[in-house]
DNA sequence: ATCGAAACGTCAAATTGATGACGGTTCAAC
DNA sequence: GTTGAACCGTCATCAATTTGACGTTTCGAT
């Protein structure tokens, strides 16, 4: 699967990064200076590359500037990480060679999502759009929820929690960790407003006797069942 | 549809182009090696070839002169690629028998929009011209668009708008794509005015009773809708 | 049967998209 | 050079959808 290098000094960013994108099936590397990654750029390239905006050693935008200079990486998908603030930095940015920029803070959820954006771009084939479990689709490219056939509506959040639960089939997740990964890591909701959604989206993607995709684990949180898939 | 050979080193851009070309409708293979490209071209002769300036094995100059001296190859159509750099590189390559000259860096739009007008001159009954679906047409040659048979007139972003949105159907683009894509990277303009031009465009190509070919992902985005075609 | 956790219905607030109006710019015709 | 039409970008306002919090009810494990 594809290769990706984070540049990030701040290590509890870098870790939290690392494991996200590990556990979507990304090989991850991630790198505390700007120096050391240029060196290590020149090794060898990776699908994409995560750079912190403010970097010891090598600003980030500066080691951007270098590789559009290089053959190897001149075409090398960079997502830039910038504090919030300077819109004008944005210009800066991408006018510097970045593909995509995005502002700190965000949700995992939204970087992730660019992730697989970018790289659907440079390297199609190894990305997938489509989420499959039983009769349940889910397209990301085009926001569209199918059950066994039928078209089902979801609002935002409805899709990005069905996604989230999707993605790691059986794994359970508490409410805490539901809000990171489908709010943002920021957000200050209420721990309660899971349940709702959960509601919600079961009310959304269950018709009468329809089996519910989403387990409850009492006292736990909630998980994708994985014996959906195979009806048992 | 046209087949169309790249002879391209660097892997990045050769993936980079083949998935746009791919993406237009064109069959697409990616030949890293000048030499290499030579035998192959000898087997079979595609519509259309990319060619990198400078190349492993056989330069690209220098492949191109031997292709102008066999008659299967006398009039196939060839477009370069080169660093910038040299302005006299391109009297040279064009002398040598390129038929067009593009610079790297370069937008894929602009190449993408190059290949079609090559191809148009060389094999227009290749090209398609004309996006369709459904009762929508739009004819990029003529700036045209007919729904239904009717004459529809758009200004030139809602043309845009509409040529970049069909084709990619189904695909939810977000505003800022919307704005890259259709506006250009570097403009500063207000997301919501692609709102504006979305409504523009639905009032001149939707009447009456008519089906809405566009989609408003909320949350996300834009797209064209992919049962728009089969009335779904 | 009991107790805490989870589900549900309701409601007010916040987001987000649609639309009509307005001022400015470009460009072609005169 | 002037004039007028077409087009563009912004804004203010309106409408629809979505969201989060509560209070109550139901459920499930012990």
């Amino acid at each position: 699967m594809a290769r990706v290098l984070i540049v990030e000094d701040e290590e509890a960013l870098g870790l939290l990064l690392r494991y996200n994108l590990e556990s979507e099936g990304y090989e991850v590397e991630v790198c505390p200076r700007g120096d050391d990654a240029d060196t290590r750029l020149r090794e060898s390239v990776p699908d994409l590359l995560i750079l912190d905006w403010m970097l010891p050693g090598l600003s980030g935008i500066e080691l951007c500037r270098r590789l559009r200079t290089r053959p190897e990486t001149e075409r090398l998908p960079i997502i830039m990480l910038t504090a919030r603030g300077e819109e004008s930095e944005r210009i800066r940015g991408l006018s510097t060679g970045a593909d995509d920029y995005v502002v700190k803070p965000f949700s995992t959820a939204e970087l992730m999502a660019r992730v697989r954006a970018m790289l659907r771009r440079a390297r199609p084939e190894l990305v997938s759009t489509l989420l499959k479990a039983g009769d349940l689709e889910l397209d990301r490219e085009t926001k569209r929820c199918r059950r066994s056939g039928r078209e089902v509506h979801l609002g935002p959040t409805e899709f990005r929690l069905l996604e989230f639960l999707m993605q790691s089939p059986g794994r359970v997740f508490s409410r805490e960790q539901l809000l990171d990964g489908v709010w943002g890591m920021d957000v200050y909701v209420d721990e309660r407003t899971v349940d709702v959604h959960v509601g919600r989206l079961r009310k959304a993607i269950n018709r009468a006797r329809e089996r519910d995709p989403i387990r409850t684990v009492r006292g736990s949180g909630y998980a994708f069942d994985d014996r959906f898939a195979t009806g048992a």
